[in-house]
DNA sequence: GTAATTCCTAAACCTAACTTTAGCTCAAGG
DNA sequence: CCTTGAGCTAAAGTTAGGTTTAGGAATTAC
């Protein structure tokens, strides 16, 4: 087998313990292009251990499919990445990653000083808007935890 | 309209943002009980605006529907939770979010000292098998980013 | 009292990320 | 040559977390 042969699907899920469905299924998603060889069978680069090692980690970091994608474009298209081009993605990768870290920070620190005090009533509660989850939609206060401030809550004009 | 009628679930939508048919869709997946009136329509406890928010604040954290119904399941029962009750489920729910930050953080610094570094190859890469996505299925070494250790991953005995 | 909302259920549909199945073809070993 | 395992495609199924739709029934507003 010359080494321009390349590696077989099967070989490749052994390699990273991908189920070979789940590797054709990136390839779908464009993750990761093999070529065909005469029978019509893909064929992988060896790199593509590393390439799928790299889309399985990101996952566990909560990335979806098409930011993966988004990652691995940054990889050289003709050449065998090197050390250096995966340091590089590595750097765009962690700082996503550091982002995802400081936002789950905050809202626990959020969590402390808000449902951990016990003021979840509080119209000026943290949890109410964080980062993207805008929408509000006006119509009147909605107080993120519920109930009006202090006010026993009831006998108010309930629209 | 008594204090004790409840409030409908429109209402309830409406306080809290979220879509009626996603309050339904938490009844079934047993978040909240609300009871019927006479007609049949679902009337809930104004503290059901809590709970609510709770869980969507839950989810934010990457929380499932049923590790939510986990944490709410320590609530009292009979009577309207209390600050106190908030604040000690808050306790359990806050030591979920440590643990999960922590293996966030892990994985980051693991990050930094191998991919960051270029050591993707390395046997002993500790993203190699992070926490629970053990498998491992014997079969022989699988390093996680792929190849042999260095030795030019080439001509070697391929299966 | 009637019109407009709101609510009801059941079932279908949706996205993401895969797996399973069915029916065939390719490749490797004896 | 023949069998067996590995691969192929297309389509359907799966789970989570919902939304949409269809066809009624209950409430509310005037």
């Amino acid at each position: 087998m010359p080494r321009s042969a390349g590696i077989s699907i099967g070989y490749l899920a052994e390699r990273t313990g991908l189920a070979v469905s789940a590797i054709r299924y990136y390839e779908a998603q464009g993750l990761v292009e093999p070529w065909r060889n005469a029978g019509g069978q893909r064929r992988f680069h060896r790199a593509d251990i590393r390439r799928m090692s790299f889309i399985m980690i990101a996952q566990q970091f909560g990335f979806s499919l098409p930011e993966i994608r988004g990652f691995l474009r940054s990889l050289p298209g003709g050449r065998t990445p090197t050390k250096e081009d995966w340091a590089c993605i590595s750097d765009s990768f962690r700082s996503h990653l550091d982002q995802r870290i400081e936002t789950l920070v905050k809202l626990r620190d959020n969590l402390d000083g808000c449902i951990g005090c016990g003021c979840l009533s509080l119209p000026n509660c943290k949890l109410y808007n964080p980062e993207d989850r805008a929408a509000q939609k006006g119509q009147g206060p909605r107080y993120l935890m519920g109930d009006r401030p202090e006010t026993e809550a009831a006998a108010e004009n309930d629209p």
